[in-house]
DNA sequence: ACAGAGAGACAGACTGGTCGGTCTCTCTGT
DNA sequence: ACAGAGAGACCGACCAGTCTGTCTCTCTGT
């Protein structure tokens, strides 16, 4: 691993633990073992750092959140599938993530401090929000889901639901709580059927 | 209104907007139009100024969310009725919360950074899940909600829904998708009788 | 084959500016 | 006359970013 990739995985575990805000340049230098030069050779400024590091944040989110979610057919089970690659994939990757989701800190932190930057990261929620929303519309359409039901607030319920769960992991480090949250979730859309 | 009220009611809005570390005595000093005399004359530090702040949150969250609960005997209505008061009072009480509910601002910021101070901010996150705990238990003793469901797991997802809506209020800072998404948590709740 | 030039990688001293916090002084109400 | 409130100069630490210098590798002319 070369020094430049090296600077943008420390960076993900950092930011994930302290923020962008929080993390100086100097905590990164250590973590990479690094100096002034090494990373200024490779990024012209720590808002360079930032879209690259959230780059390569969203790869492993796709990765762990979309796995084998193209040999399913059914909507709903796309979902559920989805559902369950966050739980068990996604939510506890300590490794990538320490300090838990790296978007959820991210917007929190900066949607009222660099709009600029969050706005970026917001995409990235509404691309999600989208996804969800396309597949319960889908199933609508196929009859599967009852039809007293509204798939704007279904969507909704989803998102704010993998979004709480994320934030609760990071209250108390521990899985236990967002995978039953997750879990009542699985349930929940199970219901709808 | 005092310089002491003053200060402290213009760093819950910034704290709202920026986060503990990421709004400077200098911005504080500047809303409440004094000076460093002025603000060290009350407080012997920031972390001073954070668990006063705190204090006065905690204050006008119970005042929002709590009123009329008391008046209900049923519990699930009472959760019902916070869920409202939630959703109509608290969540886009913009006038002290400008940037959202400072609670899962402190959290997400302090976390992994100040963990002294982010422990005061979950000790409040899990009175409110203790709460939910409590009435869903009681409705279940006494034969409310349907017997199979398990009321831990309501209230994760419960608990993560209001979270998850709070996060995403922060997100568009439109008070209509979080709305949707706690009216969906009521629906949910009716069904569960 | 080999000397020398050039390029890129990296180290770390240094800059201007901001941080939280202290200190002294003045102003005001009693 | 005096005590408390507040103003603002000031301090050391730390911030992102710049700059100079060194080291290594490769490429080229002979």
């Amino acid at each position: 691993m070369n020094l430049k990739e090296k600077i943008i995985l420390e960076s993900l575990k950092l930011f994930s633990l302290k923020g962008f805000i929080g993390t100086s340049i100097h905590d990164i230098l250590t973590a990479a073992n690094t100096s002034k030069g090494g990373f200024y050779n490779h990024f012209k400024s720590k808002e360079d750092l930032f879209f690259q590091v959230l780059e390569e944040a969203r790869r492993i989110w796709r990765e762990k959140n979309l796995k084998g979610l193209e040999d399913i057919e059914n909507p709903i089970e796309k979902i559920k599938k989805f559902l369950e690659n966050f739980r068990d994939l996604y939510l506890k990757d300590a490794e990538n993530f320490p300090g838990g989701c790296i978007f959820v800190t991210f917007s929190v932190e900066l949607n009222d401090q660099r709009p600029h930057l969050s706005r970026e990261v917001n995409r990235g929620f509404i691309g999600l929000k989208g996804m969800l929303k396309r597949l319960l519309d889908e199933s609508k359409e196929a009859g599967e889901l009852r039809s007293d039901v509204s798939t704007d607030a279904i969507t909704e319920m989803l998102f704010a639901g993998v979004l709480g769960a994320t934030v609760m992991y990071g209250v108390d480090k521990s899985a236990e709580n967002p995978d039953r949250s997750i879990s009542a979730l699985i349930d929940y859309l199970e219901k709808l059927r």
